[in-house]
DNA sequence: AATAGTGAGTTCACTATTGGAACTGAGTCG
DNA sequence: CGACTCAGTTCCAATAGTGAACTCACTATT
C-alpha cells in the first residue's frame, strides 16, 4: 500500500489519524477499554491476523497509547494496557460510536456502561469546551486571521 | 490488503470505522467542512492519488456522508458536499483533533473557527449526553446486564 | 517420560490496496 | 488550432493485509 505518512503534517487531525486512523486500531482500543490485555485475547476477540496485530500493538506502544508490561517472568507473558493518553482516547471512540448509533442501522453500542457521575447509561456528545453547547458545523465560522479568541 | 469488512458487525464503533476508518477519509471530510467541493481541489489539497480519491468519494456518497451534485451540465462538473449525516461527523473529527492537540507535539488545529454561540474559538470536548459532565473512562462501569439506565 | 496445551509472536505464500504517472474525453478560452 | 480545466480511468510496481502453519519457552496432564 505504501501508506502515506501524516506524521509530519501540521494538522492535529492528520496526526491523530496517523495514530488511530486505520480499520483495526479503534477496535483494539475498544477492547483494551473493555479490559482485554493479552495478545491472544485481542486476536480471538477481533479475528485480526496475528502479524497485523503485532504491528498495531507495537505501533500503539510506540505512540504511547498502550503500555506493554511483563507480568510473568517465566514463562514470559505480556500485558497491554491503556496509558493515560490511551484512556483519553476512549471518549473520542465513544463519540464515533454515538454517530454510528444515530445514523447507521442495527447497531449496538460498543460498550454498555454506566456513568458513575449521573448514574445513567453513558452516551457521548461533543460540545464546545468553552461554553458547553453542542458543537455543530452550522455554528462555526472562520476565525478572522490573527485572532485567537 | 484484503480489507476486513465490518459492515455486518453489531457494534456502533466497528460500523463507524467501516465508514470513516481509513487514513484519508477523515481528511477528506475535514476539507469538505472547510469548503472544498471539487475533485481536483481535494486532490490538490491532500496529495491523495486520484484513483484512491475516486474510491473514497464514491464510498462516502454510498454511505450518505457526502452528496454528489451536478453543478454544470456542459461541461459536466460535479460538486461534493457534506450531507446532514456528514455535517454531524464534523464534531467527531474535532474531538479527534482535540486529542491530537493535547497529546501530540507541534500540531495546529485542523480548522480555526469561531463558535458563534459563545464567540470564542471552538474546541471540542466529549461529555456525557445525559449530565453534561466530561466523559472519562474512570467514571464508567459496566452496566448490570438487562439494565438500560 | 511423553504428550498436549498456552502465550506471544514469526514466517510464508497469496491477494488486495495504494501511489504515481500517464492517459481519456468533454468542453472552454484565446 | 492549440492550450487548458475538470473529472475521472488505466496501468504498473510497491506495500500491506490475510490465514495458516510454525517456533519457542514453559506448564499441566496422563
Amino acid at each position: 500500500m505504501k501508506r502515506n505518512d501524516f506524521s509530519q503534517w501540521d494538522c492535529a487531525l492528520a496526526r491523530t489519524v496517523d495514530v488511530i486512523g486505520d480499520w483495526w486500531t479503534p477496535l483494539i482500543l475498544r477492547d483494551a477499554a473493555r479490559g482485554v490485555t493479552t495478545f491472544d485475547d485481542f486476536h480471538l476477540s477481533l479475528g485480526i491476523s496475528r502479524n497485523t496485530l503485532t504491528q498495531r500493538l507495537n505501533s500503539l506502544v510506540d505512540h504511547g497509547v498502550l503500555a506493554k508490561t511483563l507480568y510473568s517472568e517465566r514463562p514470559k507473558r505480556y500485558r497491554y494496557a491503556l496509558t493515560e493518553q490511551g484512556v483519553d482516547l476512549v471518549p473520542v471512540l465513544m463519540a464515533m460510536a454515538s454517530w454510528g448509533q444515530k445514523w447507521l442501522q442495527d447497531v449496538s453500542p460498543p460498550f454498555r456502561v454506566r456513568h458513575k457521575r449521573c448514574g445513567h447509561e453513558a452516551t457521548a456528545m461533543v460540545v464546545c469546551a468553552c461554553c458547553g453547547e453542542p458543537l455543530a458545523l452550522s455554528d462555526l465560522e472562520p476565525l478572522p486571521k490573527g485572532e485567537s479568541a
